[in-house]
DNA sequence: TTATACCATGAACTAATGTTCTATGTCAAG
DNA sequence: CTTGACATAGAACATTAGTTCATGGTATAA
């Protein structure tokens, strides 16, 4: 069944709460914010809330609310070192060379940890065929090969440059299939073809004026 | 100062009692579980882990714990409400409008917490002249105007569909400029567009083999 | 020894907090 | 109109849970 307005509210409330203070607020806590003056309409509301599954509650105990996959599922966070930027031509970096001095951050729900992640801030439109835009944020990891319809990172020797492709291998060639639908892939000899690392994620900041934020 | 053994069990309780319950443990209950059987000396321990920076307390609280780099790295994360998917010719749905499910976490290093976030993921390649593909996470600030240069959405009342594109307000008519450099812009008539909210953020996960991890 | 800081106990006290009960109003179904 | 489910208020009640205090062991240093 659908939670009314108040219901919401409240929910919405634990889960602030709980950012704040670490610990879910009190039932009167609740009701003071979301304007209820008696303690029972918040139990009962509460009550609601738990067999519609939105929260767990342990009775008789101070604060027993629980968000079910809520707050205990934040805590992992991963960290990728930045390995500075990439532009058109440059090879891309392999993540030994540098001195990581930057770190991103990212949830595990958006990429699981592996080895070998590193992340590229992409200077230039050199990539926009591959979606990607100009300051946009490219995570990788560091791979020599690559299955099929992977989004890869080739070197490509006799154009001495780097590209973001979709790789497929098709016996004596390989195609290098763009992201965007609407352009035609390149066909290229393995013996040409260095790749670099999968790209695992991209990510795109934009800010005030639909510029990247620094 | 180094922290006595019963000042280890009692910060290791915490966090245990904390992934268990989702709320921190009473003075009671870390006195069972460590076997103190005074609560003034649980008190008297807490002070000490309060003192030297392990925990961080809320007094005349009950449960008035935390663990500052534990569920305080909480802060550091935001939810953003995933409000479903939109499509070539959807209108882009308002925030309130649905109660949200799902949630999307990022650090704050990445998008910084305002009023009306909402995630949207985007079926289909519609947009992709504003460098998002088929299944990219798009960040949404729900606004009704823009500053030139903005990434929106907008409604195009004569055409019936929704488009992501940087807008430019010149004069009588509105400029709206694809992301993709080599795409021309499109000129519309100011009351043709209705400003849907400003992107912020683009997220685009690439699986084992280039498609979006599920 | 004597002082002093540290660690612990147990009990008493108080404030915080969950529970329950009675009463009221609304609204749709019978 | 009556009934019953739902939503709400207010107050009384019963526990839970934080605070404080008086007391007494250890040590180590003067």
């Amino acid at each position: 069944m659908a939670l009314s307005e108040r219901q919401k509210g409240i929910l919405k409330f634990i889960a602030d709460f709980m950012r704040r203070h670490g610990y879910p607020p009190t039932i009167r806590e609740i009701g003071a914010k979301v304007g209820i003056s008696s303690t029972s309409v918040v139990n009962y509301n509460l009550g609601i809330l738990e067999r519609e599954g939105h929260i767990e509650r342990d009775r008789e105990i101070s604060r027993g609310l629980r968000l079910p996959g809520g707050l205990a599922s934040l805590s992992d966070l991963i960290q990728i070192p930045l390995c500075g930027r990439i532009a058109a031509g440059d090879p891309i970096p392999v993540p030994d060379d540098i001195f990581p001095t930057e770190t991103i951050e990212l949830t595990r729900d958006i990429l699981k940890e592996e080895e070998g992640l590193y992340a590229l801030e992409v200077k230039g439109d050199s990539m926009i065929d591959a979606l990607v835009h100009d300051g946009d944020i490219v995570i990788m990891k560091h791979q020599n090969e690559a299955e099929n319809g992977e989004m890869v990172a080739v070197w490509l020797r006799d154009r001495g440059e780097t590209t973001l492709k979709k790789i497929y291998h098709e016996g004596q060639r390989i195609r290098l299939q763009p992201a965007n639908p609407l352009l035609e892939p390149i066909y290229v000899h393995p013996a040409n073809v260095e790749i670099q690392g999968k790209v695992m994620v991209v990510i795109r900041r934009l800010g005030a004026h639909g510029e990247r934020v620094a």
